[in-house]
DNA sequence: GCTCTATTTTGATATATATCTAATTAGATG
DNA sequence: CATCTAATTAGATATATATCAAAATAGAGC
């Protein structure tokens, strides 16, 4: 469902959304360091950075070489500059939830405000009318041109306030009129 | 104890580490939307939405505006540029660990090691030893010269070991020699 | 091979928090 | 003013996870 990116993302967040490893991430900004030495500056059990540093690891976000026993940490900055760029693009954040999703509430509304053509009653919220009002105005073919009255028995055949909800489709900008023509916008 | 700037971007970390509201986010990208609308979309109850929002809220990322009792939210995108900018920024990570922290090891090594002025043992990890010789290379003035006899004189005030240690200073280009003269580098 | 030290793994525990339902608040409408 | 709807708050629960102590692993040096 979610694209590949969204987890890699989702992930980055919550590998620095710890307050121990934003603190381990600060100090290899400056230098690499054992784990005993993250130990005593951040004041914590051995245990708890080299399980800190795992899940950084995991992310990609640091990466290790050993000296004899002692693993010495550093940050891999490629990774954290290729993500945090990645953060500031909106139209990766767009794909967090996919299109398809992304009618389904339109598509809810639909069902909730329809019996088969008929529409139940005219939605009180303004973005819910907006739904409504466009798929009526897909009622209308475009480029033609229609009289009031032709308006009027087109948005009769869905609910029998034709006028209030002609005068919206004007409002909302869907349909234009001039000198008692209407037309699709 | 930890910079502004920290806790800052720690909450910054803590509002998008978390699956729905990393899709809100995603939803808001391309919209503004209401907490009805957000709930449908995700597929979760409404005050599941309303608490996320508040939480986005509080970091500054979305904010709000009333329309009836439908509350309308929206990416705050000043704010996330300038939150993600920083990451990007190695300097302001440094200060995540702040300098009078940072040698808090090396005192710490330092306590563990001597006993007064007594080296108890010399440490077998590389990083340790360091500590040790850097300390031990503050003994001698800067620009004086010295025989091997007063180098070992020195030295041994602090252990008995004085050839290893002697050889290691050299081998860490902390003392230089030429023809029998020592120096600090 | 034994010992020492640095790290990791395991297991336990306590805290944080995402989610839900039910109750409450607040606008809007008749 | 009663009612309806959207949102929030309160309360409950279940899951995730940060932390530590203890045990296991793995190099280094004798």
């Amino acid at each position: 469902m979610a694209s590949v990116e969204f987890s890699r993302i989702l992930s980055f967040f919550k590998a620095l959304s710890d307050e121990s490893r934003l603190k381990i991430v600060g100090a290899l900004a400056s230098n690499e360091r054992s784990v005993e030495e993250l130990a005593t500056l951040l004041d914590l059990r051995a245990p708890t950075v080299s399980h800190h540093l795992a899940k950084l690891k995991e992310v990609g976000l640091v990466d290790m070489r050993s000296e004899g026993t002692t693993h010495i940490y550093h940050l891999v900055m490629s990774e954290m500059r290729l993500l945090a760029k990645r953060v500031l693009s909106l139209d990766a954040m767009e794909t967090f939830t996919e299109d398809v999703v992304a009618d389904a509430w339109e598509r809810k509304i639909l069902g909730d405000f329809f019996v088969g053509q008929r529409l139940k009653e005219i939605p009180a919220s303004r973005k819910k009318r907006e739904v409504i009002l466009r798929w009526l105005v897909e009622r209308f073919s475009a480029g033609k041109r229609y009289t009031e009255k032709e308006v009027n028995a087109i948005i009769g055949k869905h609910h029998p306030d034709f006028a209030t909800l002609r005068r919206e489709l004007i409002c909302a900008k869907l349909l234009a009129r001039e000198s008692g023509i209407y037309w699709r916008t």
